[in-house]
DNA sequence: AATGAATGAGCTTTCATTCAT
DNA sequence: GATGAATGAAAGCTCATTCAT
């Protein structure tokens, strides 16, 4: 499952070029030049070009679960915490690897039905765990918002947004960014409330 | 300006065609062939496959434009109920006009050079809308964000992703989700308040 | 026989169109256009791109054969003194009409079978003329050449050359080449004698 | 520089083409199929139409330069003699390749900036060779004719246009002729002369 | 006399892919 | 592990031509 530094570097180039193009608009020929190698070497190591879209996928997701997985487990129990941790490590995901999430949203349309569902299959875990976190949350009376399912869909969008205008010489640093987006998530969550005071209701 | 019918066909059923599949998935062929005339008729009328693109994502822009614009003059000039107004219009663009947006987010990068100029400044007005009216609420003091900015970003990305989800045969009318995705939108601007009560300062 | 103003008009911006870019890599769309009509204009006078070509050449033909007829008319029935009218004519339209030229070189090969017969048709007249000249100044004992065919084909061809350097801008001016080249032709025909005494042989 | 098997077919193949129906009018699919190999095989080779008609002229540089340098060669110093052999190379490349010549004169125009560039860079010392060859024999006294510039264009031309009428099972040997012409150029150049004499103060 | 709209055939080129080495 | 050579299919686009008006 791990990548070959090979592999690894097939990757990184043909996200680099599927994202700059889209799917369709890119060539695999450009992609092993890009990457300094013959086109036949590209053709070793993945299938054919549906094969390397895919394997660029879910090295997307790879990336972007082990982060919020880090996240939560030093993030304790409390729903509150978890959401903020949460909402940090997607501001992170977007931050740090913005090219990840702008393919995600963009090129799981050019998946063919046996990838699609190997894909769809991979991010069910991500998916799975916001919905625990928010259900936690309301169950325990803290998120106390009307539309627990507009929330999640809503903070997973503007966290997501943050890839298309981030640069990383602008003065907003991730971690500032993180505790922000996290704040306005509670804001959602919890209208009416200082999400200040959410948490101090942990403390 | 305005859309000969002939060219009303080739950007429906191109906008089509492009959001399944991509602009560079995308044939030019099978869209004539679609559009039920010959190859050479698109070209009679459409100079390029480009040129088509940016058809279609002006078009996009106008009915977009035309939505909010005609909630903005029914709103009145209270900030508040021009947000709301103006979260509404979206969400009935998002609603009404899935693949118009989902066009405008992905395939903006296919356009060359000069068609994405031409397109960016068509945008530009509806851009500085959204924030003209989040200033004047600031400066207005009824919204008490600390983060106006990213509450604006974050209001066009939640309210733009209603489109990967909305399904018109579903539980939610496009009315439901406009007066919904206003006050979730209040929460963001007016953290800590009810936005029911800045609405109430209105009468 | 005669053109019309509108066909002259496609003749020339035709033949323009044709020498600089040959006959196979030229758009009847784009005479049209520098024309400033319609295509189907253009189809109104000339049934098709062959036949627009064969007006072409033949107005090429005409040209030169109402040049080299004057001059001969005017030249009396010295052979040296025909010869000396001939080249010159030849001059006359190598520099006024170089793209005359540069056409029949060239794009006969573009004539179909029907086409071709009737150019070739036409341009027997010149073809004929030259060979009776030079026949006469040998059957006179005027031309000494051991190979009259060869200098006929090779007047033709150094004159021809013409067009392809000729700058009316330049130093020489027709006339002056006319002298010139009629002299050369008569190195060829006369080999070992000086021409101005042949042409002496008339005063 | 030197064409591998395969490029070598693809220049004699595309000669072929190029000169019976002109650059426009061939197409690269013919070509291809005469060749006996795919379509995608000759843009293995040649990476445009372009990029072929470029070898194939390229290709009739080398010839023709191969074959004057080598007559050269074994010409000695005298300019007469010089010119001899000049002439009579020339007649040799026209008789025996005789496509290469009519590729020369008339698809230049059809060569984009960039290759024509290189085409005209590569056909210099041809050009230049003959002009000083003819420059010595004017220092020498031995050519005599007022217009030397004229006479180098002209014998240029009358041996190239022997391409359009020669005939290997004609009457003309391309040795008897490769005489005839060095002769005629010669009463070009020496004119009043008998050109035997100037070679007579050879021996 | 002229035009706009349309068409089918063909163009050059690029693509993903394969295979022998 | 990697390459060069080749291929069939399809792409975007242009062409000469036609026809109703």
């Amino acid at each position: 499952m791990a990548l070959s530094p090979r592999q690894r570097m097939f990757v990184e180039v043909g996200r680099k070029e599927f994202v700059r193009n889209g799917y369709g608009s890119s060539s695999i020929r450009t992609i092993a030049q890009e990457a300094g190698v013959s086109l036949s070497a590209l053709y070793y190591h993945y299938k054919n070009k549906q094969d390397l879209l895919l394997a660029i996928l879910m090295d997307g997701v790879d990336t972007y679960d082990s982060l919020w997985e880090k996240a939560l487990e030093a993030a304790g129990d409390d729903p509150v915490e978890q959401l903020r941790a949460f909402v940090r490590a997607n501001v992170e995901f977007r931050t740090q690897f913005p090219e990840h999430g702008r393919m995600i949203a963009t090129e799981i349309r050019n998946l063919e039905p046996e990838g699609a569902r190997l894909y769809d299959e991979r991010r069910r875990v991500g998916r799975q765990r916001i919905r625990t976190i928010i259900d936690d949350g309301v169950a325990a009376g803290v998120f106390t918002t009307k539309y627990p399912d507009d929330c999640r869909k809503s903070i997973l969008a503007m966290t997501a947004a943050i890839a298309n205008w981030y640069d990383p010489n602008g003065p907003d640093t991730p971690a500032e960014l993180g505790e922000r987006y996290a704040e306005m998530a509670l804001n959602l969550l919890c209208p009416g409330e200082i999400p200040e005071s959410s948490a101090g209701k942990k403390g």
